[in-house]
DNA sequence: TGTAATTGCTACAGCAACTGTAGGTTCAAG
DNA sequence: CTTGAACCTACAGTTGCTGTAGCAATTACA
């Protein structure tokens, strides 16, 4: 048969990457597919699903951890979704915990800029404003939040 | 003397971990400082201020290697700031990005949630989404920047 | 002065979430 | 039948730290 669904076709028919996919099925992400003669895997739809699955999980910057719950969540489709609810909301505040903190970040950003004179280093307001936090008239202090790094971009073939 | 400039005491005042500041000698950001007799570093305020300034950056969310290009411009005060405008301008625009996206990522997650009508996992909006970016209204889709995770929160001594 | 708690030292392992490489095997097309 | 692409495993590297083990040195207190 040669349309099977090896690791190449499922990387492009869900844009992760083909280590990527192997790292996923290493941490139990997603189940070990069956294996060609040749010892290549093979998958099924239903990894497909799954992949595209995590995928568009980890675009919106949920963590792998999450992504793991709400998995599990999806393949009990009895159970009340309360639990997948109490994840989202969960990363929505964590988004708009980011987004106030980068609103901050920008605006420190933009005045340290709009304040160079653009003469001499010694002279240069963005080398002194790092150096002073005093200078600073935000409060852009972070409390230890995990930034989830977002997903790589689109994948070609080069 | 009792007074000198122990790493621990650098540690309170500069808000850095004690391994961070070590961390930040190995990979040369900061110089080595001299060793005691009993071969402990004692610090100069000359080493007090670079970390303020590496603590101070990482927060406006400057990557480590931004931060070194800094440092060597803030060592020759009399060249052009140009460079270092241009550092900040490049954090200014990637601060940007990252809100933009963030921006969509909140509407999304928001629609998702507010859609969800509480009942069963096999009816969960939340679930449904994420299976499939085709209900998505915006853009989400990132091309490959790499979020800095924020320094860690104020330390305390437990 | 003795001792216990604290602080310091080195060296290394681990975190997230991948990505890349080396060195090999298998497959599909011409 | 050969060639090149795709696949395999195993492991190292990325960023920016953080934590641990197993010591030595210092400091505080009785």
């Amino acid at each position: 048969m040669p349309s099977s669904l090896t690791i190449g076709r499922v990387s492009k028919a869900t844009d992760c990457k083909v280590q990527t996919i192997r790292y996923y099925e290493d941490i139990g992400l997603i189940p070990k597919p069956d294996r060609s003669v040749g010892n290549q895997r093979i998958y099924e739809t239903s990894h497909v699903e799954r992949l595209r699955f995590i995928r568009h999980a980890r675009e919106l910057g949920f963590s792998l951890n999450a992504i793991r719950d709400l998995l599990s969540l999806s393949d009990q489709p009895q159970q009340s979704c309360e639990a997948a609810d109490a994840i989202a909301r969960q990363q929505l505040i964590q988004v708009e915990q980011r987004i106030g903190l980068l609103q901050s970040l920008k605006t420190e950003l933009e005045r340290m800029i709009e304040q160079c004179s653009g003469g001499k280093i010694s002279d240069c307001r963005v080398i002194e404003v790092l150096s002073d936090h005093e200078h600073c008239i935000t409060e852009h202090r972070e409390t230890g939040t995990v930034v989830p790094r977002p997903v790589s971009g689109t994948q070609s073939v080069p």
